[in-house]
DNA sequence: GATTGCAAGAATGTCAGACAATCCGCTTGA
DNA sequence: TCAAGCGGATTGTCTGACATTCTTGCAATC
């Protein structure tokens, strides 16, 4: 029996929040890359009619985290390392680029939330709990980009990273992996405070790299 | 693995070409930026029924080619000139990388298409057709972003490009702005041509700039 | 025994129609 | 003049239906 993914009772369920549930499935790795997901079987579970949950899944479609084939519906789509490779190095260009933008324009109270959230992820990267890791640096980064003073960036940014999510959690269970990441995004962090744009694009550029080293360490072994 | 050879054409998928009529629809300018899209006039304008447009129109939000407001429907999204800015910045990132790989890896029968897509340019920029040039001038980008290994760059790109199809026809429009455009682009494709990466990078943000400025200027006259 | 062919079942693509909820503009009343 | 309220227009969502297209299991054949 499928689980129930229709966490609220409440009376008007709101397309939007469908595809958030959808969204946040994926993100959790409720489905294995490869795997095919039934519509029918998607509408009893999330409580709502089929025209609704195709308007979901085209969102999800556009976004690339599920792809549809005519005729065979839609799949969690099983990312080659080639194209993981290439959203990490876009990726890179774009963090790069909005840590040295951050670094030199944040608030300070923006830069005491980024603290912050550095010492949620310390304190994550202690635990075994990789979901809350993937979680916690997540909101690490989505401060600096919020705060590079270019929403197209942030927003980008953020799909990009959404469709590598899968691995994360991989990655971030691998030995050691969570505490050199917490070294890289310290560094991250003193160069941003320090207001040095230059070593904040370094220190990012460095994060990246191990970042996809692991990365592809994670997913050599999963094969 | 063999190769694939489901070559079947497609007898009747109608639902892709829904969304690729009102994307091009939307490029053409055919609706103006806060207008709204009332989904009954589609509908038969289309000839589809009212699932299957709103399906295509969470494929054409999620690209953010229209917004959609709960309990106000689809419209077309006025860019305010923060945003294309923002736009113009992150494409200038991804261009000139692209740009600079293109010109250590592209194969002389790309070039060759390079070379010819410029050629249809510098035709379209002696006309006073701005679709064409627009048109043809995307062609040429496409190419090189086609080239420069990395099919997620393209991807992004092309997403970002659309969002702002709507000045491009305008900004050519501008005096001169043809003209110009095609000297940089020649300075591009004679970098690219040399195998220079270096001068390639710095030859693509040199025309990045430029048109930023005359998209700006084409909008400061637009009001 | 392995492969092919076929047929039943499952899943998708698409439509029509319906109805409540919401928004917008206009009239009406204070 | 301005506010309240009413009606039409539009969206959000559902049910149900049907043709088309995969998938799968079984039987027939070599």
């Amino acid at each position: 029996m499928p689980p129930d993914l229709n966490l609220r009772i409440s009376p008007r369920t709101v397309q939007r929040e469908t595809v958030d549930k959808l969204r946040l499935a994926i993100f959790s790795g409720l489905f294995q890359p490869g795997s095919r997901l039934i519509e029918s079987q998607l509408c009893t579970q999330l409580g709502i009619s089929r025209p609704s949950l195709r308007e979901a899944l085209r969102s999800l479609e556009a976004e690339r985290l599920i792809e549809i084939v005519p005729n065979r519906g839609p799949s969690i789509p099983s990312l080659s390392w080639e194209v993981a490779t290439a959203i990490y190095e876009v990726r890179e260009l774009l963090e790069v680029e909005a840590a040295g933008r951050c670094a030199s324009r944040i608030s300070p109270e923006q830069l005491r939330e980024l603290e912050k959230s550095l010492s949620a992820f310390e304190e994550a990267a202690s635990s075994n709990d990789s979901l809350a890791q993937v979680m916690t640096a997540a909101d690490f980064y989505s401060i600096i980009l919020a705060n590079c003073g270019n929403p197209i960036l942030e927003e980008v940014h953020r799909g990009l990273v959404a469709r590598i999510s899968f691995f994360r959690g991989r990655s971030m269970s691998l030995e050691g992996r969570a505490q050199s990441s917490l070294a890289e995004m310290k560094e991250i962090f003193e160069s941003i405070a320090a207001g040095d744009e230059k070593a904040a694009r370094k220190a990012s550029k460095n994060h990246l790299l191990k970042a996809k080293a692991a990365a592809k360490m994670s997913m050599d072994s999963a094969i």
